[in-house]
DNA sequence: CCATTTTTGACAACCATTTTCGTTTTCGCG
DNA sequence: CGCGAAAACGAAAATGGTTGTCAAAAATGG
C-alpha cells in the first residue's frame, strides 16, 4: 500500500456517506496533497477490487465510494438528504434472494439492495 | 405520444432483457427508421418520466432501460450471461424494507433492488 | 393556407473516467 | 551505499455516453 493510496482510503474512511473520487480529489487537495486525480481513480479503483470499499453508480451514473465498517455481505439505509448512512444486516433478504433465485432456477444468485429514506435529523 | 417515441417504445417492448439507448438507436437504423440518436434519448427520457420504463445504471455508467410487463412497483431476478429477467413480486422485501427503515427512525422510505443469477438456460 | 407550437436531428459541448507516456519513487541486491 | 528493474505517479490527451443548441421539419388549429 503506498502513501498515496493510504490517503485516498483514509479520506474515505474519515467521511460519511458516499462519496465520488472528484469529492476525494478535491478534499486531499484542499489539505495541501499534490495527489493527481488520475491517482485517486487508481486508488480507488484498488480498494473496490479488494473489497475495500463499497462502489455503486448514482442516477446521474456517476461512480460514488464507501468504506464500510465491516467487509462482511450488509446494506445500508442511506438518507437522501444528509447522505447519512446506517450499515443494516438483514437475514430476512438474504434468505428472500436466494429463495427467488431457486425458485426461478437461477444459480450463483446474488442481489444489490439499497434502501432510501430521510433520517429523523433531516425530517424534523 | 408522437410516431418516433412510439418506434422506441416498440424497440425496447420487443426485446428482452435491458437495452441501452444506442442499442435501441442501432436497432432502429437498422431496420431503417431515419431517427437521431438525439430523439432515442429523449423518448426513453419521457418513457422513464412517466414510469413506463425502468431505468438503471450499469456497473461502467451506462444507463440501461427495460420495458416491464406491469407498472405497479416490482423486482427483477436478471442472468447475467443471456440478460434474460424475470419479474419478481416480494411483499416479504417490501416489508423488511419499511421494517428496517422505521427501526432506525428514517421516513418515507424507497428501496431498489435488483437480483442476478445465471439462469437455467445459461448454466447447462 | 398561414401563424404558432412541437418535434426532430446534426453537431457541438460536457464531464467523469481511462489511456498514454515520460518522470519519479521504491525496492532488491550486490 | 550504488544501481538497475519495477512500480507508482501525474499531466495531458483521448474516450464515450449523455445532454445542450439551434435551425429545419412536421404537426396543430383557426
Ligand atoms: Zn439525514
Ligand atoms: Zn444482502
Ligand atoms: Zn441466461
Ligand atoms: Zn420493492
Amino acid at each position: 500500500m503506498s502513501t498515496r493510496r493510504e490517503a485516498v482510503r483514509q479520506a474515505l474512511t474519515g467521511s460519511s456517506g458516499f462519496r465520488s473520487a472528484q469529492d476525494l480529489y478535491a478534499d486531499l487537495r484542499a489539505e495541501g496533497s499534490k495527489i493527481g486525480l488520475t491517482t485517486v481513480y487508481r486508488a480507488l479503483q484498488a480498494l473496490s477490487d479488494s473489497g475495500e470499499v463499497d462502489v455503486l453508480r448514482t442516477d446521474d451514473g456517476e461512480a460514488v465510494y464507501r468504506a464500510c465498517d465491516t467487509e462482511s455481505h450488509h446494506h445500508h439505509i442511506v438518507c437522501r438528504v444528509c447522505a447519512t448512512a446506517v450499515e443494516i444486516e438483514g437475514p430476512t433478504v438474504e434468505k428472500w434472494a436466494a429463495e427467488m433465485g431457486a425458485q426461478h432456477g437461477f444459480r450463483d444468485v446474488t442481489h444489490t439492495v439499497e434502501v432510501f429514506g430521510t433520517c429523523a435529523n433531516c425530517s424534523r
